[in-house]
DNA sequence: CGGAGACTGTTATAGACCATTACAATCTCC
DNA sequence: GGAGATTGTAATGGTCTATAACAGTCTCCG
């Protein structure tokens, strides 16, 4: 049986292009399809927001949350980022690995650990949650404010 | 002691949570984030309506395309799928080996191939793509006609 | 006409990301 | 106190993708 594919990122950095005089066919009626054109672009503006520090969208996700949620676990984390435990762990050691993370014992359960934005940690993500804000902004200019939030909502509305 | 062997178990695709009582800082006012968890959850649409074939959104658009467009050769695809040459030649040897898809000479370029839906393929896609945009719709139909209709037009004017 | 440079398909290689599986430690709840 | 669930962890494998190199072909200008 095969696995079907993760659906959470996107898989590449390349800008789906219009090629011109070509046929869409039924694509141009799906909502999917769209979703995904639109998602690539917005990709290109969060990459260039975070450009040269690695952080992946997933990445400034945990980090966003971690941040927010002081001593979530990363079972928590997997399910919020919709990954396995294991890649939960494979994101905390990233970002253990360069100190913006720490991992604290639970006191109340000798099981988890609870992840911790370090001091370095907290500047770098307040620093890159403003330029990430200013592009994504910036990138959905070619809406007005109107259509800014009524996209938001219908997104949002869409994603349940 | 080492286990028997298991058998395969249906894996099920994880949406992206929304986990009650979490914080999500900024992720909420973020076009990229919303459009993310959006696109999950039509992923799972998508994944619904082509379950057991293998497809997966790229290959399908990638059958669309070509039977919209009948002798497109494998650079092009390639830069409408947003991937590298290597990786549209992969997905042409996938379908050749199903028998979706052949490749015939070009007349007036030898050095690319032409890709045609076979006969089988023409029959295949016709059907899915019947199933996923039902199911595209299906999906969407929390939101209604006007609404829908308004989605489609900000995600294309914002992927440009 | 001829050759430089661009383009096509192809192969090989490597890397990123993620799921699965298994396991030990710990917690929960009867 | 014990069964079953949960947590972190490690090992392994699969899928997708880019990059680089190569040969054959085309374009176009000198």
């Amino acid at each position: 049986m095969k696995r079907p594919p993760s659906p959470h990122r996107p898989r590449t950095l390349a800008p789906i292009a219009r090629v011109p005089g070509l046929d869409y066919g039924v694509l141009d009626e799906l909502l999917g399809y769209s979703l995904r054109r639109a998602q690539v672009a917005m990709f290109l503006a969060f990459h260039a927001a975070t450009r040269g520090v690695g952080v992946t969208p997933p990445r400034f996700t945990a980090l966003v949350v971690i941040g927010a949620n002081p001593g979530i676990n990363q079972s928590v984390l997997g399910r919020v980022l919709g990954i396995a435990r294991s890649g939960a762990m494979a994101l905390a050691d990233w970002f253990e690995a360069r100190g913006w993370v720490e991992r604290r014992r639970h006191l109340d359960d000798g099981r988890a650990w609870g992840l911790h934005l370090t001091p370095r940690g907290e500047t770098l993500v307040a620093a890159m949650k403003r330029r990430v804000a200013a592009e994504d902004r910036r990138r959905a200019a070619v809406l007005g404010a109107g259509e800014r939030r009524e996209l938001l909502r219908l997104l949002n509305k869409l994603a349940g």
